[in-house]
DNA sequence: CCGCTGTTTCGATGCTCATGGAAATAGCGG
DNA sequence: CCGCTATTTCCATGAGCATCGAAACAGCGG
């Protein structure tokens, strides 16, 4: 994971809408959610979805598979994963936070 | 930790240099780092940094502490933890992630 | 009290983003 | 092949960001 790749990723979720976004994917879990019910949920126009869907797809960080008309978006999970792998990757090198510790912090 | 707060932290981690700044930071672990320390590894204008420095410090990722003429910096292990947590919080709710899993995942 | 080093504020510029309405496109169902 | 629904692309606008140099400020050491 690059810095770059990892900052962009950040990036697209550090906007409210687009985090409103992720989560609603997230707790979909692998069934994931049409397009439609998306925008339904969270209440803002089409195209300013269709916007936010693009940035996150473009990161990695959300997938799309089509179903006749319309289109499935699920949540990355390993991305995710990944992304948060390479925040706490180099915390605690010192030794007020054992390498051990991380799990039960982040748990 | 609102939703809000959550995309304020990631907004300010979703920019490279600022990101750069970030994990030199969490590698110089609670030492911290001075001001002057940071512009010169990181090498950009001693403005820019103040500025990204700010933007870290008013979303809580990072803290000051005045030694003499110059500032300490160090990063704020805890809000990191916070911002993971939060991220992680609701992922997995499907059978395919165990929460049980999250630990390892993130290990 | 003075000057020096470290840091921030000011000002200016160019760029990218967030947003939504309107129009275009995709692909099924008949 | 047609029309319908779902979604995207186009376009325009207002707002905020990244960057740096220059100038101002903070606080110690003498």
């Amino acid at each position: 994971m690059s810095i770059e790749t990892a900052a962009k990723q950040l990036e697209a979720l550090g906007n409210v809408t687009r985090l409103r976004v992720y989560r609603t994917l997230v707790r979909a879990g692998d069934d994931g959610l049409p397009v439609g019910s998306l925008q339904e949920r969270i209440g803002i126009a089409a195209s300013t979805l269709s916007h936010h869907l693009h940035r996150l797809i473009s990161t990695g960080l959300v997938t799309q598979e089509r179903q006749a008309t319309t289109l499935i978006c699920r949540a990355n999970y390993p991305a995710m994963h990944g992304l948060v792998g390479f925040l706490v990757d180099e915390c605690c090198i010192d030794a007020r936070c054992a390498p051990r510790e991380k799990a039960a912090a982040l748990a």
